[in-house]
DNA sequence: GCCTTAAGATAGTAATCAGTCACTATCTAA
DNA sequence: TTAGATAGTGACTGATTACTATCTTAAGGC
């Protein structure tokens, strides 16, 4: 967060600027837990002038989400480009969504941010959407993977797909509490050829 | 809940009392959401009462997530009593640990609650030391498979331990946020011969 | 160099929260 | 029956919160 003396911002520019210290707050402290005060800190504002921008704190989020969704999506598809077949597309967005979750780690907070999605049905169908929307990216390519005689044609997709977020949601467990010794990206090239075989089972690799 | 009307209860009995509404709040509505006033009302008392029991909220907290660390380990331990081999008490101890958490919602939503495990590192050594535990116990038995050469010898069984902690929270995800049509359990079944493929690779099933 | 406009400051409000404290009601034991 | 112990009450405090008036001042077009 840079510093900006004095500096007063348009509307527009000071609304990204919003989105950006929120998205980087709640990284580190969770939804929950960061306020609108904290906010005007990292901006060097006063609290009030939060609502100059945006109605309500809710309005923030929802704001906040949406561009995560939107960022995230376009480094998954960036790192898609150019794969060799569906099963390396898959193994690229996987490194990609970690790598995007080490550099905002608002996301996973986000996703397990309980009491806020229960209460606020918006927020909750919007993160709703972001997990549908990547489970049926990966069924997706795991159809192609299978037409492609890649897989076990007996593989259970949905399955497959809910075991891939599972492999994510665990090495940021693994991350974030028990504080692993290894690096998230060195743990991910350990966990990927264990996936990788149980989708396969029978097919040579 | 049940209603006690008037009855005054000895300060051991109120403690336990404390414990499990905390428990059960925070399954609905995670740690940061409960608070102390809620508890009272779930019990019929004031909220000045709790104190006299607990010095603080943390200190509830605490409790509550010893309390269900010895309930978990123990449901666990039972399951894996009688399994044919390490594999078999794998597959028990993860139906087991799906089933509790169907009874106790509050061991994922503490898993996940960010702020708080951030904020006291009391909390956080005890959720910490719980999920290495868990850990020990996995590698455990994967390290006995391996002997028994059901697996693959050149598995990483710390990678393998992590994705079948992921497991379970990718299906907990999928069932709290996307609200998948099946059921937990039978979403379960499909999921784990999945992860079995995986950690058996080339020796034959 | 004004003058309008909109970003921000200042100083609130009402609600909610954990924790305190003096007191009261109830239980138990002699 | 009574006296001591203690679980529970009720009213409170101080801190924090999202949000809101009203005033101030900086920026940009003319």
């Amino acid at each position: 967060m840079e510093i900006k003396l004095k500096q007063r911002l348009s509307a527009e520019a000071r609304q990204e600027q919003i989105i950006q210290v929120a998205v980087d707050l709640a990284g580190k402290r969770g939804m929950q837990g960061v306020t609108t005060q904290e906010m005007a800190d990292a901006m060097g504002l006063t609290q009030g002038a939060i609502f100059r921008h945006f109605p309500t704190k809710d309005a923030i989020w929802i704001a906040a989400i949406n561009w995560l969704r939107e960022s995230l999506m376009g480094a998954l598809g960036v790192a898609v480009q150019g794969a060799r077949d569906p099963l390396d597309a898959l193994e690229r967005m996987f490194h990609a969504h970690l790598s995007f979750i080490a550099q905002y780690p608002a996301i996973p907070r986000i996703v397990f941010s309980g009491q806020m999605l229960d209460e606020n049905p918006v927020l909750r169908a919007l993160v709703r959407e972001i997990l549908t929307g990547y489970e049926a990216r990966i069924v997706m390519l795991l159809l192609q993977a299978r037409e492609a005689g890649m897989i076990r044609p007996d593989l259970d997709e949905h399955g497959a797909a809910t075991l891939f977020l599972g492999m994510i949601q665990g090495l940021v467990v693994q991350i974030k509490i028990v504080g692993v010794d290894r690096s998230m990206q060195e743990e991910a090239r350990k966990l990927f050829p264990i996936y990788l075989a149980g989708i396969k089972g029978g097919v040579a690799a």
